[in-house]
DNA sequence: TCGTCGTTATACGCAAGCGTATAGAACGCA
DNA sequence: TGCGTTCTATACGCTTGCGTATAACGACGA
């Protein structure tokens, strides 16, 4: 048997790269072929039609999501080995606030608007989205006791962690993410860094 | 002359009707034409091509939405002309995170999602966020000194009024509104309420 | 009653996109 | 070298959708 020349899943990741930056119904089974620079003849050997690919984008989406929320609280809590609780919260909020590469982001994005019109997408996002927040009240909960402020909490953080790439106001005088960084300190209920604290990214 | 029978209208409203329930791409002529019970032809009367519709529609929207916050302002600052200012900061911003009728807010999700991949649709939705930033900064104003912090505080906000609507996570045991109630005191700087305060919208 | 003008229906050519069929090319293995 | 598997190119019929052209229709004013 032949190697494959176009592999399964480059159909799939090239799918997820339109997906991301032009929509679900950019996603086409010949642009996508015209894409890798091949016809759409072997299309058909992997997916039975256009939604089979949509599918197994989303379970590429869904499992990728997942584990990395999983990585990221492990290897935040490695390097935190030493100190309390606290900053292992502090950090990991910041990342999740700015939340990871450029990879998984905008079709985090996507996903989400999808989800909006589209029952299965938002079953799937629905599970990814419960694990992120049972993370975040875990986080929260180490310097807050109220449940149903966590709860308040992680919402608020969660909100801003996505709403502020749908927010296309300006912040006069203000860069967002000094703004970001502002609010993660309210988020977290502890006093107002120094002013000139790093951004903690984009 | 005769009377419109399809006016221009009726066309940019079913067109606002179909992006904020299939996005976009899902606004098509022919499409549009059907669900209103007449073919093609005379679309081609009020607008040049299909793009054309898509700046009206894009017009009506823009014009909407900042009036919108201007009336609800205004509003709302009738209502309670007789407390100081806290009160109305307190009732606008509630709406601003449940965020008016069913009309505007689906259209504006979805918006917000074209914005990510058209520059003409990012620079309206600039003006028009900014404008409503602006109301916002004014009412958190109210309550606080603090320059920097009325900003984050101003981003937090509009980014749960957002971002709520893209989030699918549960919160087991509670409700959404609840849980938005909850938000609503900690981002207004005030202590929580009753528990059993009516929920303010969803 | 009869034009007139705006709206509409119908038909056309064109392009993109789906899913299918079929034959050819490339590679691994014997 | 030859065989079989796998991927690929090409071609087909079908549908949807765009934008144009043209003719019919209807309401109103003269």
């Amino acid at each position: 048997m032949g190697a494959p020349r176009t592999p399964r899943e480059r159909w799939v990741e090239e799918g997820l790269q339109v997906l991301a930056d032009s929509g679900p119904d950019a996603v086409r089974v010949e642009a996508l072929a015209k894409r890798i620079g091949v016809t759409k003849g072997g299309f058909y050997g992997y997916f039975a039609d256009r939604d089979a690919l949509l599918a197994a984008m989303l379970d590429t989406w869904e499992r990728e999501a997942t584990d990395q929320v999983v990585d990221r609280v492990r290897h935040d809590a490695d390097a935190d080995a030493d100190g309390g609780g606290d900053p292992r919260a502090l950090i990991t909020l910041a990342g999740m606030l700015t939340f990871s590469g450029d990879r998984l982001r905008p079709i985090d994005l996507a996903v989400r608007d999808w989800a909006r019109r589209d029952e299965d997408v938002a079953a799937r996002l629905r599970r990814v989205d419960n694990r992120r927040m049972e993370l975040l009240r875990e986080m929260i909960g180490t310097f807050c006791p109220d449940p149903a402020e966590v709860e308040a909490r992680s919402l608020i953080a969660f909100c801003v962690a996505i709403g502020h790439h749908f927010l296309a106001a300006d912040h006069p005088g203000r860069t967002r993410a000094e703004v970001l960084a502002r609010a993660g300190d309210l988020i977290l209920d502890r006093p107002a860094g120094p002013e000139s604290r790093g951004p903690r990214g984009a």
